[in-house]
DNA sequence: AAGCTTATTGACCGGTCGGCCAGTTTGTAG
DNA sequence: CTACAAACTGGCCGACCGGTCAATAAGCTT
């Protein structure tokens, strides 16, 4: 009867039977186990004890191992890219906005560790699943860019496409290390105020730069 | 017969039996071998194959598969660690010196594509080890920023932590999603370009920021 | 040359894991 | 009610993999 068990197994209350729910069961479960030990570590077989189902079944529903990790991938991008594009396209282009997306991106990085993961795997796999929707993104932030350059609002010697891949640089390295950061941390120092003044720093850094003005 | 077979396999025209050089050959295969694939999904096999020697032969030398991943992210650590200090410890401190350390660092992951594996292997297994020799260079960083920003070289209102953080964020991040960005690009531009082109953006930023100055 | 140490080998084992299959249950359409 | 499709299960298998072990070969010491 531990905790764990209790938690997103398919079917509390409903019919008997429903292919959706049970699907999302064991995305879930899959996610987790596959994101926390990577899925080569990972045997189907914890899986489907997590989600409450039968080996068997998972590969009834999604085929091979590669399959479903590929699926929960596609799975969570999408969320991450509706959220985003909406974000991009209702936003007016100023400075601020680049300002704002810079603690935005920190801020959702800060409080979904899985986007964190799903990162670091991305890079060891080179994955190229989703890149097409990723493209779209970018291309949204480049325009939203040049047009405050146009404006006058940001330096126009220093490319769209430099802004955003440092901007992500300095979020998502902060994220990817932070693991370690805390290993090391060992209760000598407070990683969560660290983490502030980081987000404060680079803030800072991104638009002033590290040299005194005038 | 392949051309592979050639590379690094022990005992060229030496003496018959040459430990060290044994030790070496199997860290260099399993390095290449761990590093394109990751150590979960590398058999001893296949490490035992490419090193022209015999399975039980590395559990001789290395004990266990951990014990030989462990020794191959020591060795490299100990490399990149004397260069680093070195050039820590014999520098000047000033605002140039933290915009070569840029550069250099740059240029050091565009020549050593190992090195960017070793990162982003150490981030999805939030690697603990060699941080106490991580945290010596990162103290001596510290040290070098402190006295350029007395110096009035550097902005005082931002953490040197933060500055190196973020020069290194700035610097793997980009290393760390080359490869996709290389899928992405499938001879559509020039990757290479971009890539100076973001070393040059990055040092702007970096010291003078996104927003227009006066 | 004898004897000890250590590098090196090949054969082998226990265990695990991904995937398959034959069969059972359940919902649903005619 | 029947029949069919799809969800779901338990059992199983073959492949692979990390690690062991006993035996051999080579170098080193005396």
């Amino acid at each position: 009867m531990p905790a764990a068990a209790m938690t997103s197994k398919r079917r509390a209350t409903e019919n008997r039977r429903d292919p959706d729910a049970t699907k999302a069961a064991i995305l879930d479960a899959a996610e987790e186990l596959f994101l926390a030990r990577g899925p080569d570590d990972t045997p189907m077989s914890e899986i489907a004890l997590r989600a409450g189902v039968t080996k068997s079944l998972i590969h009834h529903h999604f085929g091979s191992k590669q399959e479903l990790w590929d699926e929960i991938k596609r799975r969570h991008f999408g969320k991450y890219y509706d959220v985003q594009k909406e974000m991009l396209a209702s936003s007016t282009s100023t400075a601020e906005l680049l300002r704002d997306s810079i603690v935005m991106y920190f801020r959702f990085l800060q409080q979904d560790p899985r986007a964190v993961r799903h990162l670091s795997w991305r890079m060891v796999e080179a994955d190229d699943l989703c890149l097409d929707q990723e493209d779209e993104l970018f291309e949204l932030g480049i325009g939203k860019i040049r047009e405050a350059q146009e404006a006058g609002e940001l330096r126009s010697d220093i490319e769209p496409i430099s802004m955003i891949k440092a901007f992500l640089a300095l979020a998502e390295n902060w994220f990817l290390t932070k693991p370690m950061l805390c290993e090391r941390a060992k209760s000598e120092f407070d990683v969560d105020a660290l983490e502030e003044q980081y987000l404060d720093d680079i803030v800072k850094l991104f638009f002033e730069g590290a040299r005194p003005r005038d």
